[in-house]
RNA sequence: GCCCUGGUAGCUCAGCUGGAUAGAGCAACCGCCUCCUAAGCGGUAGGUCGCAGGUUCAAAUCCUGCCCAGGGCACCA
């Protein structure tokens, strides 16, 4: 509807143009939105407002000449011109209607583009290093993430969902070296436990069941592992020296091949139990992409060589730089370290450029706030390879800080002390945490308190908006018990019996639910839409309140309950993209 | 020091590609169940939109400076 104001306008300023009642090089953005005040119609436009400068007429003169220059609709009423020059648009009764009519039409499809019309597109999100279960700052970006990659869906893109595993690197070696080590202590060996090493429960979980499996074929003497090692922190040392030589301890003793069982039974069990998690979280993916792939693959080292062969690479103190700072970056990065090792950067770069080669139109990487500095040099990367970085959008979310009542929850993988995704889900429930989670806009830190998350009561709005979804569908069980049905066509060929100011604005709000999917979409903003089935809620519960739709007046009541029908359909298709049931009864 | 993000009602937050009297929830107060689920509805009260300039017919929204709060500035991942 919006659309087609905004074609009548656009047709009314070719013609003012034609009539040369404005320059023929006037560029002016035709704005057409929804009004806050039914008293100004139904849409609004600012156009006038906005050409006056170039016209040099007063906005109002410009105004009546577009209004006389407008194509003739059905879909309009009336138009006023109002204020310093605004044109309100009353809409026909018919065309007021229309949203109620395509709700029944396209059901599940309403307000939703049609699939694949729109770019190939890859979101990447968590992506938690597998060393040890989700927490709840990890679900934030789930929920986030997954409620996107639905909006973008609903929005006609074709979506491809990944995690990035990072199964290579030092916490990995760190993670598969704590587990070994709790293996050791399962098997009767006393050992002292590093500082920097992963305490979690689950650590030990995976030692206890690989002490099972294997009994003592991994085990070596207490002594021999920790014989000349360097000082931990609690004894005057290093913590990261000390872990490393531990790493590399664990690897001598173990060699090559059994250091890899234990380190992949590690991660499979943490990445089993992410996948698991993170699928009763109601979120799956395409693709579990592996970074260990890209060094063995020689995509690593292939990126490196493309910008090589760019001179941007150099050496310095044994050290191999990437020139970022020609790109923008604040100062130039290390891609491979004096020891020979290649850096995270270094993988992200390949794992960035496959992302592009895979011949997607738009990249989207969603990253904890934290890694904002990042940006930069990623797209750097991207630039220097000749790529085009503005295919990549990189989308950052804040941290959920964890309240228990008014108790702040320190949260640390390291330490072992985190409330997980799965305590979470089973205290408050999927749809009360998908809904908390994207109910705030990604860039805002978020309160969560536990409490008010689980509590059932009002002040929770996921059983705001769900209860007008079961109270409908509780409008229909009512119905049948009663041993009426909905007669759609009488209903719909009695649209306009639907006079009153709740029944318009339902209507309204229903009708908005298309605009509103493309708006969210453009802007990667789920949280527009999580407002907006507040509001569509609203207008749900305000009309049950004050108007009976199961009435005698047969005509009356089967076009009410195709108004409550269209919003129901609504309801359960806006609260699907956000990954939160509709349930029909509460 | 530099960079990012916030600063809007007592609290938690929408609104920010500029538009007509600044919104919602919670908390407070007053009403509404012989009636399709009261997990609901209506109403009242509550605001120097951090501060100061600037641009504009029009600024919570854009620009500049400043003040607070959080985060980031690795040959870690």
């Amino acid at each position: 509807m919006k659309n087609q104001i905004h074609d009548l306008l656009h047709g009314a300023v070719q013609q003012l143009t034609r009539d040369g009642l404005l320059p023929e090089d006037t560029q002016v953005a035709i704005q057409v939105d929804r009004t806050k005040d039914k008293a100004h119609g139904d849409f609004a436009a600012n156009t006038a407002l906005m050409l006056a400068k170039p016209a040099r007429r007063k906005p109002r003169e410009i105004a009546e000449a577009l209004v006389a220059a407008l194509p003739e609709s059905t879909a309009v009423d009336r138009v006023e011109i109002a204020g310093p020059g605004f044109i309100n648009f009353f809409l026909s009764r018919d065309a007021a209607f229309q949203p109620v009519r395509d709700a029944l039409d396209q059901a599940e499809h309403y307000g939703h583009a049609e699939p694949g019309s729109g770019q190939r597109m890859l979101v990447e999100f968590v992506s938690a290093n597998p060393t040890g279960p989700l927490h709840v700052g990890h679900g934030r970006g789930a929920a986030f993430g997954g409620a996107l990659c639905n909006l973008l869906a609903a929005a006609g893109h074709r979506v491809h969902r990944e995690y990035y595993v990072n199964d290579a690197g030092r916490q990995m070696d760190i993670l598969a070296t704590s587990v070994w080590l709790r293996y050791l202590e399962a098997r009767g060996e006393s050992i002292r436990f590093p500082d920097n090493g992963y305490r979690g429960d689950y650590v030990r979980g995976i030692a206890t069941a690989l002490a099972a499996s294997d009994g003592d074929r991994l085990r070596h003497p207490a002594a021999t592992v920790m014989a000349d090692l360097p000082a931990d922190a609690a004894d005057g040392g290093d913590k990261e020296t000390h872990i490393d030589a531990l790493v590399d301890r664990c690897r001598g003793l173990l060699g090559e091949e059994a250091y890899r069982q234990v380190f992949d039974r590690a991660l499979d069990t943490v990445l089993d139990d992410i996948r698991d998690d993170l699928a009763g979280f109601g979120v799956t993916y395409d693709e579990w992409f592996s970074e260990r792939s890209l060094t063995s693959n020689g995509a690593v080292d292939q990126g490196l060589q493309r910008l090589q062969d760019r001179g941007e690479l150099y050496e310095q103190d044994g050290a191999i730089w990437f020139r970022s700072s020609t790109y923008g970056d604040e100062k130039d990065r290390v891609v491979r370290r004096d020891n020979g090792a290649i850096t995270y950067f270094a993988s992200d770069i390949a794992y960035h450029l496959n992302k592009l080669d895979r011949g997607f139109d738009q990249i989207i990487d969603i990253w904890g706030a934290d890694h904002h500095g990042y940006v930069p040099r990623v797209k750097a990367a991207l630039t220097a390879s000749g790529a085009d970085a503005g295919r990549l959008d990189v989308r950052l979310v804040q941290f959920a800080i964890l309240y228990r009542g008014s108790e702040r929850m320190q949260m640390s993988t390291r330490s072992g002390q985190f409330v997980t995704l799965r305590e979470l889900r089973d205290e408050v429930g999927t749809d009360a945490a998908r809904f908390f989670y994207v109910m705030r806009k990604p860039e805002q830190h978020l309160d969560f308190d536990l409490e008010l998350a689980k509590s059932r009561s009002a002040e929770n709005p996921v059983y705001y908006v769900q209860y007008a979804h079961a109270r409908i569908c509780s409008v229909f069980r009512q119905l049948s018990e009663k041993g009426l049905q909905h007669d759609e066509a009488q209903g719909l060929a009695n649209l306009e019996r639907l006079d009153n100011e709740r029944e318009q604005a339902l209507v309204t709000a229903v009708g908005q639910y298309p605009e509103l999917i493309r708006t969210a979409a453009l802007a990667r903003e789920p949280h527009q839409l999580a407002h907006y089935l507040r509001e569509l809620a609203n207008a749900v519960h305000t009309y049950y309140n004050a108007h009976q739709f199961i009435v005698d007046d047969a005509a009356l009541r089967d076009a009410r309950l195709c108004l409550v029908a269209s919003a129901q359909r609504v309801l359960r298709n806006g609260l699907g993209v956000l990954g939160v049931s509709a349930p029909e009864a509460m």
